[in-house]
DNA sequence: TCTAAATTTTATAAAATCCATAAAAAGAAC
DNA sequence: GTTCTTTTTATGGATTTTATAAAATTTAGA
């Protein structure tokens, strides 16, 4: 199971993210100040770090440095209250891969945690840019390409992220709303045919028969999908 | 049409909001300050709400405590003047879903509001989505798939809500009003055989013997009914 | 700035499915 | 058994959804 460290003074907030990632299905682990979430990061090893800046004793960016001198690799997710802290966590290289401005909602922070640990797997021991099969294509993220047997098939960023989240959830139909948050963003128009297209020209060149898709296959009314 | 309720107590950007989402295709209502918001909710049981922080009478945080007292799911979004007001109330609480400060583009605003209704729209639809049985067949709605021992039985997501109706009320007769409501929502016309016909078609995929059924009963003159 | 590649839009085609109709079958009432 | 009502199902046109080609636009590099 997925560990997350919290390390967050605030005792409402704490909780509330507490019980949410709970919920969600993470082991979570929950700091009350800087030292404290520095003990608890040598002790549990987590998974994810979420830290908030302002905090008692440590603040967030020395809690984040003594992390990175253990780990450098562990997920780290910035809470601030102002955007203006902001700044700081990205002119300080500590090497933050994200950050989030309070309030945020509880969707809001799944999903970033969600997102930035399919992003980051490789380097906390998953898989996010590890090379994956589907049927016998084997993507290599790093390269932004496919290899069937020898012959190499160009992908882009966005390819790999379609290919990506087909395969993780493989026998999981994706629907198209899933599939445009995930891959697109909040700049996809729903009316816009951009996905089908996507689609079409990734199956022209991973699929043996564009016409009879073995990879990305269409499931009517839902969405696609892989196995 | 989805109905986008704006609480927002500024008359030129309450207008342009209004004119705006409008053009977009949703159905706005709009009020100009906190209570009118309660009051306009309960009327009108919205489908997504955009909430200003700043309001005579009710602010933002004390309407969407009203709102969510009501509705646990219905999407909000606040709108908020300075960042930095944002800080004093935690949106985990409020079970906010996003929020702006402004002052935000047009295009942007639109965006986010489609995003988060693309996103609840596919995730918090509602129901859970766990795997059930009824009789030997084992049916996995996040795959749109039923198993019969190995073999796949393909279904649509409207075969998936007439099963589940069924399964959730097994023993209990579903009459064709209740089926039709659930399942192909309030346009729907009793005179219509679309259901029969429907209900016809899945059983020829699921059931073994489609003119014995064991699955999907027929209750003359009542409705169906599984156990 | 220019060029090439990637992406999106537009337009049209193709596919899947939905549903109205009508005829047949089954059940209920008498 | 006859008649009336309800349900089933075959058929084909309508509608919705998805696919693809071509053009337009945007993006990234040189």
């Amino acid at each position: 199971m997925t560990k997350i460290l919290i390390a967050e003074d605030d005792d409402h907030t704490r909780d509330a993210l507490r019980e949410v990632l709970t919920m969600e299905g993470y082991e979570v682990i929950a700091a009350s100040d800087g030292l404290q979430a520095v003990d608890f990061f040598r002790a549990e090893n987590p998974d994810f770090v979420c830290l908030d800046v302002m905090m008692p004793g440590l603040n967030g960016y020395e809690v984040c440095k003594q992390i990175r001198r253990q780990d450098e690799k562990v997920p780290i997710l910035f809470l601030t209250a102002k955007a203006e802290e902001i700044d700081t966590v990205l002119g300080l290289e500590l090497g933050a891969d994200d950050y989030m401005t309070k309030p945020f909602g509880v969707k809001e922070i799944i999903a970033r945690i969600r997102a930035i640990l399919r992003r980051t797997a490789s380097r906390g021991g998953g898989r996010a840019d590890d090379d994956f099969t589907m049927d016998d294509l084997r993507i290599v993220p790093t390269e932004l390409r496919a290899y069937r047997d020898k012959t190499e098939i160009q992908l882009s960023p966005r390819d790999v992220k379609v290919l990506r989240l087909l395969s993780e959830r493989r026998g999981k139909v994706i629907d198209r709303n899933t599939l445009a948050d995930e891959v697109w963003g909040v700049d996809y128009f729903p009316e816009s045919r951009a996905l089908d297209q996507h689609i079409s020209q990734l199956r022209k060149r991973i699929e043996k028969d564009p016409a009879q898709p073995r990879i990305i296959r269409t499931v009517h009314g839902a969405g696609y999908r892989f196995e």
